[in-house]
DNA sequence: CCTACCGATCGGTAGG
DNA sequence: CCTACCGATCGGTAGG
């Protein structure tokens, strides 16, 4: 519950108030071109009070990224929770990821940890990558049932690990291009995506298994 | 052929050599985290060199971007005039677009282009936005013709301008997470996301179409 | 193309 | 949490 309302909860803090925006101009403007002195001016207080809540501006990029990433996590077990039957399952998740990308105050937050990755601390790194697995586990869960005989296998060549990539990826890439006030209502954009894909996992296993890297 | 072979001609020029190396540095920490110092020391001359050449930093970033888009473009164009059926000229372009993001040293001009976008000046980044719509309208033009009588409608639901959106995103993203070397081959990688994209647009066009935004 | 240098701005600190 | 400040580094320049 404390996790799941981001944006509430942070702004009750002086520490959340810097990370909210934080976010924000880290999402405007990247991580290396916003400076401590843009933070605290959003904030209302002098930039030195930065470091009586971080011991560095890395480590409030840390804390949005980790934040973030937390909150995605959370949502996605809610709807693991849920039970649901795959194809509608897919479609859940596919419209709650564009509402993390899109929709404030998680989009700040969720822009950041995506596309700021490379500035991340080494362990705040790691353990961003940790949550994002178990992330992508939820969703190859949901891919998997869609062929419940596919042992990991979908659809002729593509396994679940690289449609999950594919499917990332395109939806990732939606904040370079998608305004949900002037584009397409997200429900139908999760619509589109998810037709995309669902007909290519409804013909049968033939060829062999494509995509799945030895690890 | 000076605009394809970027590389090669690129050497020739101690410009050339500027911009190679800064493509590299841009991809590898991004625009703002790399100084005029990284990029000198990596061609070996003085720093205050770099003026001879270029105005300032951002000069270079934008030189960069509109070098990359023009070799994308020239590829494309390239595959456009070979007249291919359908679904080839989208498993060509799809191959080609591949290479173009992971293949050295285009990968570097084109990462730096997709990513640091924010960072152009006004100027650069009309013209690069210029370049990728001449870019998009031949994969579209390919993409309509896989369902030709679809008048800018491909099955059910995606428009083909939809369509390029998720397949640009679901391409792009593989910066993130494909190594050539050690993941499944390029032309496999290609060929499974072809087989995403194909099964989709096989059925008929029945309901109505989503994603043409009004412009 | 180099040497020598500058003004601005950055992240961060000391002391209260 | 603020005031006052610092050392480092940045993009860029002058003069040759």
């Amino acid at each position: 519950m404390k996790k799941k309302s981001n944006g509430q909860y942070l702004e009750n803090s002086r520490r959340g108030e810097i990370l909210v925006a934080a976010a924000a101009l880290f999402r405007a403007k990247g991580y290396e071109a916003s400076t401590i002195r843009d933070i605290t001016t959003a904030v209302g207080i002098a930039s030195g009070s930065t470091f009586c809540h971080f011991r560095s501006k890395r480590e409030i990029l840390d804390a949005v990224a980790i934040e973030g990433m937390r909150h995605v996590l959370a949502g996605a077990e809610t709807v693991a929770g849920r039970q649901l039957p795959p194809e509608t399952c897919l479609k859940v998740l596919i419209r709650q990821h564009i509402g993390f990308l899109h929709d404030p105050p998680s989009r700040d937050f969720v822009t950041v940890l995506l596309y700021e990755t490379r500035a991340l601390s080494a362990g705040a790194k790691k353990e961003v990558m940790r949550l994002m697995a178990l992330y992508e586990d939820i969703w190859k869960a949901c891919l998997q049932g869609l062929v419940p005989v596919s042992n990991g296998r979908l659809r002729g060549a593509v396994s679940d690990s690289l449609l999950h990539r594919l499917l990332f990826g395109a939806l990732n890439w939606s904040v370079h291009w998608y305004s949900p006030d002037d584009d397409l209502p997200p429900e139908v954009l999760a619509e589109a995506l998810a037709e995309l894909v669902l007909p290519a996992m409804r013909g049968s296993a033939e060829s062999d298994v494509i995509g799945r890297s030895a690890t």
